[in-house]
DNA sequence: AATGAATGAGGCTTCATTCAT
DNA sequence: TATGAATGAAGCCTCATTCAT
């Protein structure tokens, strides 16, 4: 019953995806030695040849989410609201093909399982909004947005129907598929029909 | 260690409190019968002489939370968009005033506690968007709002607002306060602005 | 609420029959102060104003089962086995009309429940063993019984059929009741045939 | 504390066998895991890395017990009498040589603490009494016994005495030995005589 | 590297017992 | 006497972590 050995790096790989599996898909209670030894297949106590202890796990996991979150990041349009758009949809889309890894970044257990390390969490969350408030401005200084809005609340609006999208779609089950091109819309003509006359 | 014995019911309201304070500020896994017992100034085994077992403390979580959140629920107004105001306002202000009961409610960590009274949870959200929905409806019917626009997409935006409102709050430590009113008028404008020729 | 006050020795006297009837009826893990409360219509609490700890309690319920198991004891026959059968269909009888009593003469419960009063409990059974090794001896003496049978051997086999009368009577959940005047006559043939040529 | 690592099924078996040990040594409430653990040599929590919860140590336990009583069963003489002597004989034995194990199967503890398995514990008697009884109705059809006797009764009467025996083992400390010989010697001496004329 | 038994620290829950009311 | 909240000691069980094999 020898599982064949694995280079460490690709263990730890494993294992990373696996605790966030776990973490937005059963939750942080379930996230265990045990657990992360049957999902990669491997005895428990080997996890620990791997990591150092439980928080770098989870350590690796949010790095993990990252990257994911990251990859194709920021998207390249010259137009703020192109920009804005494909952030929107990309992440909206992710909700329904990865919705584990998604959600756990609209989740608050992540943030919880990392402990001390929740900054990282928070980092992962401000760069995303930080990224939406900056295509909001330039496109209210292109007259796009009414001007006299506040970027922090339009940010709050966007980022907010990603999150909602998000718990609605585990809510039900995965059942209730909201189209990332009509909640875009939605989204669209709320913003810009505030610079109409 | 003086405790000053009080009747159930007190205790039972008390511990309720502190089970919804811990799970929204600490996390579910604080959420422990010492963690409670020092919160309440007791023992962690005299926790049990007021509730048959952790499961009811958080269903008597949930039930306060519930009362919290739907006290004078729905506002009264005629207007759908006034009672609309009224329900955004009133949450955002609970935000600030009790973060710990709201952030509960739109947190997966209750959700995660409540176990097989997740669907409480749920059915409490579920309330809460009902309402909004309700009143978007109605507001198109008046043609406040571009009919064309999807009301389930509608919904999403405004509770997710509220909802990345409270996580904005948390995660600033509380100090980064959205003035509800500015908040509730720039959903309104662009909600509204919609409608215009 | 107020339950009206019982002079103690009644109260002690109701509190030793429901000890006695939990721990032959339910187990002895079932002998907690709540259920006594309950049993007898007491706060939990308030068994220790008449009772200085749990292990009196089961003394005074072991005094009550003495009490019960040798009213009109021994009885007056002159015959020996006129004697033994009196004690033997008394005590099937009691089998049958109070279950929970007589079980937990047979049952090492009792015992297992008086801890360091475990002789006590001993004495009783030793007592009716006693009584029941005289009344063959007797017999063998008056030749209604092979006098080289050895009392030992017979007393285990009298005692013994009431035991398993009783356990037999449990495990049917009380359905199978055992015609004393048979199981006595079963007995009584088995005894006087081998005086027979 | 050098504990030496054991393979589980080591460990299970030892497990099993302390479990009874304790039940039928000292009594149901004293099987906790502490004792247990005590008993075999490692930590209390270890336990449960072998056994899943406390009820499947009291279902091992039951099963090993059905081991040591059937081994060897049913007896495979071909006279009636000569079966009984045979399994009367090798109880009574088994007796003095393993009380802990004998013990339990006649006594309520283990019944007790098997709780939903008792069943199982009731098969095993009734499976022991059932081949008494059966035993006893052949004697009866060859003109052994009384074909009058009721074979219900002759039974309570073997099995009872097998059970006092062991109660009385017990309770002298193991010091009083019933000779298994003589003890059979009696019961076939009045079982027998029932047929002469 | 891998295994899985062992540990020890908690966390939940029960219960005898105490004691303020 | 009665009440029932409070305590503290177990007992069951889980889990991160260690370590002999």
């Amino acid at each position: 019953m020898s599982t064949p050995r694995r280079p460490t790096e690709e263990r730890r790989q494993q294992i990373a995806e696996a605790a966030l599996r776990i973490i937005s898909g059963k939750g942080v209670h379930r996230l265990t030695a045990q657990e992360l030894g049957r999902e990669v297949g491997i005895a428990d106590g080997t996890i620990f040849r791997h990591f150092k202890d439980k928080a770098e796990i989870v350590r690796a996991a949010i790095a993990h989410l990252e990257g994911v979150l990251f990859t194709n990041f920021p998207p390249a349009a010259e137009d703020p609201l192109e920009r804005l758009q494909s952030f929107f949809e990309g992440r909206l889309t992710l909700v329904q093909r990865m919705p584990s890894v998604f959600l756990a970044a609209f989740s608050d257990r992540l943030e919880e399982a990392a402990g001390e390390e929740a900054g990282v969490v928070r980092s992962i969350i401000e760069r995303s909004q930080a990224f939406v408030r900056q295509c909001l401005v330039e496109a209210q200084e292109r007259g796009q947005i009414d001007p006299r809005l506040s970027p922090e609340a339009l940010t709050l609006v966007v980022i907010g129907t990603l999150q909602a999208s998000a718990f609605a779609h585990r809510r039900s089950g995965g059942k209730s598929k909201m189209d990332p091109r009509i909640a875009w819309q939605t989204i669209e003509i709320m913003l810009t029909s505030t610079a109409r006359k």
